[in-house]
RNA sequence: CGCGGGGUAGAGCAGCUGGUAGCUCGUCGGGCUCAUAACCCGGAGGUCGCAGGUUCAAAUCCUGUCCCCGCAA
């Protein structure tokens, strides 16, 4: 089957490799324009997904626009017979939604029709979630609204981040894919619409996200570190710097939210709404990341301080 | 040349209105203790990112260069 695929992060890769691996003929891949990258943005960086269709010698089309004209045009001269899109970074527009015989699927990091948007798994962490999964659907216009053509399930661990989780979905999303593409072409795949009752927006991040509440529970602010990774990041202020808390755990102690429970070599509690977090690894403005214990060691902070 | 912080013992920091470097932890040895991540005593460990310059003298001032990081993208 020919097959045109449409993705840009890391997490595309996984889905356009099983494509692969399955013995589709990719015809073209589509991928956001270079990105001028590092510091001082003189540097032009491929999305992983070019990176990858480079090496496996496929054209890449990376076009700004969408809705010109020209990209249905390249589209139609590649003549796929279906489009799979994962994390493209754009909606189609509906003359290129319509153009493949066999339509246009869509591999989303959630179990839809709950976490639609940009930022499906940093919300599902965000929000607590003991377990998420990959969704293969239809597109239709609207975000991510399309009937669902197939689902798996994965737990979350307590203590997985973001972009851990990430990886696992993008691994399984790949999975899914080549099945579901498989059952497409046998004409056994199911399809089953959205309840829009049951709709949940994950929305695209925001450093409005960053700053930890400590009146707030140790759980909720330990999902917070945990979703927010690696970016914006849960950031609060410890002994007067502003600091990316990175890694935590929860601890059952309890205090004055805000305050210093513990400070010393054995690592660095601060007491919250319920219960008390457990600081393992952090990084101040203009530093490098280091452990809690570290920090302690050139902050002098003590059990009674507020943070 | 987008803005800014920083590179000093294994780790985290101080010193930076110039005179060959200090703190906490770790580490090594000894002691105390039923015992200890606790306590006491003692020791080792740094050509202060690199290269020039100013000076009687620079970690400290000047110039250049490399690297790390935050913001912004």
């Amino acid at each position: 089957m020919r097959v045109l695929f449409m993705g840009t992060p890391d997490f595309a890769v996984p889905s356009l490799e099983a494509l692969i691996e399955a013995g589709h003929e990719i015809c073209g891949v589509f991928c956001q324009p270079d990105k001028p990258v590092g510091r001082h943005q003189n540097q032009l960086a491929f999305p992983p997904v070019k990176m990858c269709a480079v090496a496996h010698g496929i054209p890449v089309f990376q076009p700004v626009k969408l809705r010109d004209g020209t990209a249905l045009a390249q589209i139609q001269s590649l003549k796929p017979d279906l489009i799979v899109v994962a994390a493209y970074g754009r909606l189609l527009p509906k003359e290129i939604l319509e153009y493949p015989a066999m339509g246009c699927i869509n591999v989303h990091s959630s179990l839809l029709p709950q976490y639609r948007g940009a930022a499906p798994i940093n919300w599902a962490i965000l929000n607590g979630e003991k377990e998420t999964g990959v969704t293969i659907m239809h597109m239709v216009e609207a975000l991510d609204a399309g009937d669902i053509i197939a689902q798996a399930v994965t737990q979350i661990a307590s203590d997985e981040k973001a972009p851990e989780l990430t990886v696992r979905l993008a691994k399984l999303g790949g999975e899914l894919l080549a099945e579901t593409v498989e059952s497409l072409e046998a004409g056994s795949a199911g399809r089953i619409p959205q309840n829009d009752e049951q709709v949940t927006l994950a929305p695209m991040l925001s450093k409005e996200l960053s700053p930890m509440d400590f009146h707030k529970s140790a759980q909720s602010l330990h999902d917070q570190v945990r979703g927010l990774c690696p970016w914006p990041s849960a950031v609060t202020e410890i002994g007067g710097v502003r600091c990316k808390v990175l890694s935590t755990r929860v601890e059952n102690c309890s205090g004055q939210p805000g305050t210093v429970l513990q400070a010393d070599k054995k690592g660095l509690i601060v007491a919250c709404g319920q219960g008390a977090l457990r600081i393992l690894e952090l990084q101040p403005d203009g530093k490098k990341r280091m452990r809690g214990e570290d920090f302690l060691l050139g902050h002098p902070l003590k059990a009674g301080d507020p943070l």
